[in-house]
RNA sequence: GUGGCCAUGGUGAAGCGGUUAACACAUAUGACUGUGACUCAUACAUUCGAGGGUUCGAUCCCCUCUGGCCACCCCA
């Protein structure tokens, strides 16, 4: 029996990388222009910095995390979300002293305990944005027209921006209080899952998919008609700036965050696409966590989308690239002669293969066929006696005869 | 953590108690001794996820295990 990989734990094969990288390539040129910089920050962390930044008290961190001790005895934890540790490293290097505004990127794995599903796995990957130091509807605004922006570089129009506001510790205990009066009325109609989410979250009984709960919390308080003065005015700006730009979104008073630090604007790309999966993306303003992990007061807004995901919605548009030229030979002299005329193409940036593996010249026809490959050229006797060669174009089967040097080589490929 | 469905070659799959384990794609070689695609020929699972049981006989029935998928919870 051969060894395979950890359940939940997958391979980018080469036939997906391309897709990968295209989904890598696209991120980092829209976040340029938005003036992201990227920060690469480690896969692990004290699983104190998790604890404290999710939340005790989340799914996420009560049963979802691949903690372990290391050989010192410290609890490590391999990082479920992103934002913790580039906030953990924004702290520690002081990049706020910096520069009052820092506007970061990463991308790479994260690691969660859960059951796999389609679009769900124990490593999956996020590719997300952090703003720190401006609490300003501007800065909302602006992240959320790149995370648009971003979507539709990619090709995407199918996840749709939706937005909600969760208020601030002003006004969400307040608000609180009033859903879950409202929820007590209603006790005998929900489920049991809401009935435990009553004291633990109630925010999260909105969020029900259960059909008696869907009727139950029809008319229930929605947060953002019980937002403070400030947040009601901070989340009108938003949509303000939002509607200035033609970003289209729609509202969405139910939706909840499964993060503890998110306060005022939230936000999740959601598409219907993916079977249970429905976001694609998701993320919101956390003002206080900075501060609560030590930092300065520093707000903070950011998101992260899963690679997957996005890639799954992608499907199988192809990004296969074939090779320029295949040369098939015959004989010692004619491999020797294509191996260097070969290399001077390959230093011109021209994507050239040969046979490896001595077979018929009928064999190489049809590996340059299988790989595509846009011309090619058959290399014996005869073509290192003479100096000349013919180079057939696979597509319509033309030849044309050449002097067999790189330089013209070259020209002829290139333009054609 | 809970539930449902499923495991046959490199791939997609038929077969559901006795077959030489179909068929298709892919791959290799040849017909075409120096030219791909189309066509034709040949090759390609002593074996049906692993282990046990029932049976004269099990890919097919039963049990256990392992793996996968999907869903719940939750989330990107």
């Amino acid at each position: 029996m051969s060894i395979n990989g950890v359940k939940g734990f997958n391979e980018i094969l080469p036939a997906d990388s391309a897709l990968w990288q295209f989904i890598e390539d696209t991120a980092r040129r829209v976040f340029a222009r938005y003036g992201f910089s990227e920060i690469r920050v480690p896969i692990v962390e004290k699983t104190e910095l998790f604890c404290r930044s999710i939340g005790d008290t989340t799914d996420i961190v009560e049963k979802e995390m691949y903690t372990f001790s290391d050989k010192g005895g410290t609890s490590l934890t391999l990082r479920p979300e992103g934002t913790a540790g580039v906030m953990r490293a924004l702290i520690e290097h002081k990049l706020y002293a910096r520069d009052s505004i820092n506007k970061l990127y990463y991308m790479g794995p994260m690691f969660r305990h859960e059951r796999p599903q389609k679009g769900r796995y124990r490593q999956f990957h996020q590719i997300g944005a952090e703003a720190v130091g401006s609490a300003e509807p501007v800065m909302d605004a602006q992240v959320l027209l790149m995370v648009s922006r971003l979507f539709r570089e990619l090709g995407l129009d199918e996840p749709r921006l939706q937005i909600n506001s969760l208020g601030c510790p002003d006004c969400r205990p307040a608000y609180r209080e009033v859903l879950v009066a409202f929820l007590n009325e209603r006790e005998a109609a929900l489920c049991d899952d809401c009935r435990r989410r009553k004291s633990t979250n109630p925010l999260r009984a909105l969020d029900c998919k259960v059909p008696g709960c869907v009727e139950a919390t029809e008319g229930a308080p929605a947060m953002v008609e019980h937002l403070c003065s400030a947040c009601d005015e901070h989340f009108g700006a938003v949509q303000g700036y939002l509607t200035a730009a033609d970003v289209p979104f729609s509202l969405n008073p139910r939706m909840v965050r499964g993060l503890d630090y998110y306060t005022r604007t939230t936000f999740e790309l959601v598409t219907g696409l993916l079977g249970a999966q429905s976001a694609v993306a998701a993320g919101g303003r956390y003002d206080g966590l900075v501060a609560q992990l030590g930092g300065p007061s520093a707000p903070g807004i950011g998101f992260a989308l899963g690679v997957e995901r996005v890639a799954l919605l992608l499907g199988d548009r192809s990004f296969a690239r074939t090779p320029d030229l295949f040369i098939a030979v015959m004989g010692e002299a004619a491999r020797s002669r294509a191996f260097s005329l070969m290399a001077a193409l390959q230093d011109q940036g021209l994507w050239v293969e040969t046979d490896c593996e001595g077979k018929s010249l009928k064999g190489q026809m049809r590996r340059a066929d299988k790989l595509g490959s846009r011309y090619s050229m058959v290399l014996g006797e005869n073509e290192v006696v003479s100096g000349a060669a013919t180079l057939k174009r696979m597509i319509d089967g033309q030849e044309q005869s050449l002097r067999l040097d790189s330089e013209t080589l070259e020209n002829l490929i290139r333009q054609g």
